[in-house]
DNA sequence: ATCTCGATGATATACGAGTATCATTCGATA
DNA sequence: TATCGAATGATACTCGTATATCATCGAGAT
């Protein structure tokens, strides 16, 4: 600024009025400051900017992987949606290790994030007494749960497992096996999975350790191959395999097509999360439609929202889940 | 710090010591300051440090998407390359406008961003400025080319293309129909395009009009299935079809399973990208593998060996691309 | 007893902007 | 001609951390 306030002629506190305050400015004034600016290429220093006003213009964003899943349409949906309010992501990729989560907080804190966006509500005792000092706004997104810490955008997983649980009781199969991931540290597989079991007892349908198969995280295409096949090669065969995430479903329906293994005659495939292959598999494939650019473009407003002075609501923003009924169940 | 200080009994500069230079403070000290940072829960304001340092700990990522491409496998490559150094991701989602770009990496410079990694060579001639200007380094990355800003590293798109369609040459295809995205701002796509028409013309083969298809970016897979459709109820079918990117290729592969055509007797075809999936498929694709995570770690692995005071030398590095022949073709 | 060195402290300044307070200049208006 | 207000300027202080310079104190070495 000093710079432009020699080479414009005009004193520094004029160049800050110009910047800060342009209708204090006269129109004349303000041209030529714009004018000086442009020609030396003065981009102002925003973290000086951030020292004095106590912002950054930046938000912290946590994602578990982003890698062939659905949590690279959500942090697209966020950077989209927070751009034109000039607001940046500062992104952090956790491996679904709560430990990592803590730290990315730590220096999004420190960096003076606006605010933050986490993915699901499995935090560290640490990183939950970061966040209850922390005065920005705080989403945790991708689930619906009662106890936010600030306010929550998702749907509601469990219901979402429990409906298309349901679903397959009511279509008549008899032996349905559940594959999930880990739920260690991950509310969202931890709330699926008990959609599934409550579904199964409500229906009275008993749920022994034969009935949920746990695949390692993160979930790959490659996975489903190996898993529907020994699933296939018990004694019990299961005549419904509902996976609950939408990789291993698509690389079990794969397997199944290269290996002679009708679907749904010899076992229906469900899935969750809807990528868009699944459609157009040869035999378009039944599963839980997430929209989760839609979830990342909720989560950037309700976060806009309350930067520019809504109240706190500890709001949870369900913005739902579809059960798509295709041909392979 | 002044808190800390005051709370430890011990002077500010002191406190200031045992964090920056704390080999020049006793051990017993330097525990009794931590203990205080932990009890008052101290996080440093990293936005008045990079004031004085002139550096942030930041990094600039631009990519042109990031859902269901390979730029999220490079993105989350970036990052877990840089965490350990203490490095964090500030992210930008240019949707292929050398606009957003130039937007983006002025917000990068103006928040003292310590480098700045960019996806291809489309750059605006602001931006350009804006970058002979940043003293810090800057990374091009997911092509190879002779002049770069100051280090690339990727892949040689044009190679990759004419080895594919030399590939295809020397199987016998007679009628080879390229389906590329569009060049405009997208040297990627423009290189691919001129390595096919190279390799063609190399061979003697001709290339008109009817050679050349090009869809819309962002490439989907639901564009794959028309597009095959179309290209089929031509009076002269050609034998193979050579997508420049992932997604199409497998929508058509999908369309042609679900439409009774015979992959590769109908047609043949070829892929870019080498998505999980394309292995699996019924008929497994033909593509060249290209590993977006490893030129992420590259390009994060360059930026930090140049923060860490490596030479500037223009450095290219190539991290190759390998033809995937599969059943396809 | 003198010297040296490690450890700590006091003071001042810098980083680049934002802003509060008070002063000055100039032209328009009554 | 006196007054007012818009436009601009000068000065000082703030934000939170880093660091240079010089000072002080005490323990151990000579």
């Amino acid at each position: 600024m000093k710079d432009v306030s020699k080479a414009s002629g005009l004193s520094l506190i004029t160049v800050s009025r110009a910047l800060r305050q342009p209708e204090t400015v006269h129109a004349d004034t303000r041209a030529k400051i714009q004018k000086t600016i442009d020609e030396l290429g003065y981009i102002p220093n925003l973290a000086a900017r951030s020292l004095v006003s106590q912002r950054s213009d930046m938000i912290g964003v946590v994602v578990p992987i982003l890698a062939s899943s659905l949590f690279a349409d959500f942090a697209e949906g966020v950077s989209k949606a927070l751009e034109p309010q000039g607001q940046r992501v500062l992104l952090a990729v956790s491996n679904w290790q709560p430990e990592k989560e803590e730290e990315a907080i730590r220096t999004f804190i420190a960096r003076q994030a606006d605010a933050i966006i986490l993915t699901g509500f499995s935090h560290t005792d640490a990183a939950r007494r970061l966040l209850d000092r922390y005065d920005g706004p705080v989403v945790e997104a991708w689930n619906t749960r009662e106890n936010v810490i600030d306010s929550a955008v998702g749907f509601n997983n469990h219901a979402a497992a429990a409906e298309m649980t349901r679903y397959l009781i009511d279509k008549g199969y008899r032996d349905i096996v559940m594959v999930g991931g880990s739920s260690v540290n991950n509310d969202q597989a931890a709330d699926r999975t008990q959609g599934f079991i409550d579904a199964m007892t409500a229906a009275g349908r008993e749920v022994g350790p034969e009935s949920i198969v746990e695949f390692d995280n993160p979930a790959t295409i490659e996975s489903g191959g190996p898993l529907i096949r020994s699933l296939l090669a018990r004694d019990r065969k299961p005549d419904a395999v509902f996976f609950l995430a939408e990789l291993p479903a698509q690389g079990a329906m794969l397997w199944c097509l290269s290996n002679g293994v009708r679907v749904p005659e010899d076992v229906a495939i469900a899935g969750f999360g809807d990528l868009s292959l699944s459609a157009l598999l040869p035999v378009p494939m039944t599963t839980v439609q997430i929209r989760g650019r839609e979830i990342g473009e909720a989560a950037a407003a309700q976060t806009l929202q309350r930067l520019q002075g809504a109240p706190v609501d500890r709001t949870v923003k369900d913005v739902g889940f579809q059960l798509q009924i295709r041909s392979s169940t």
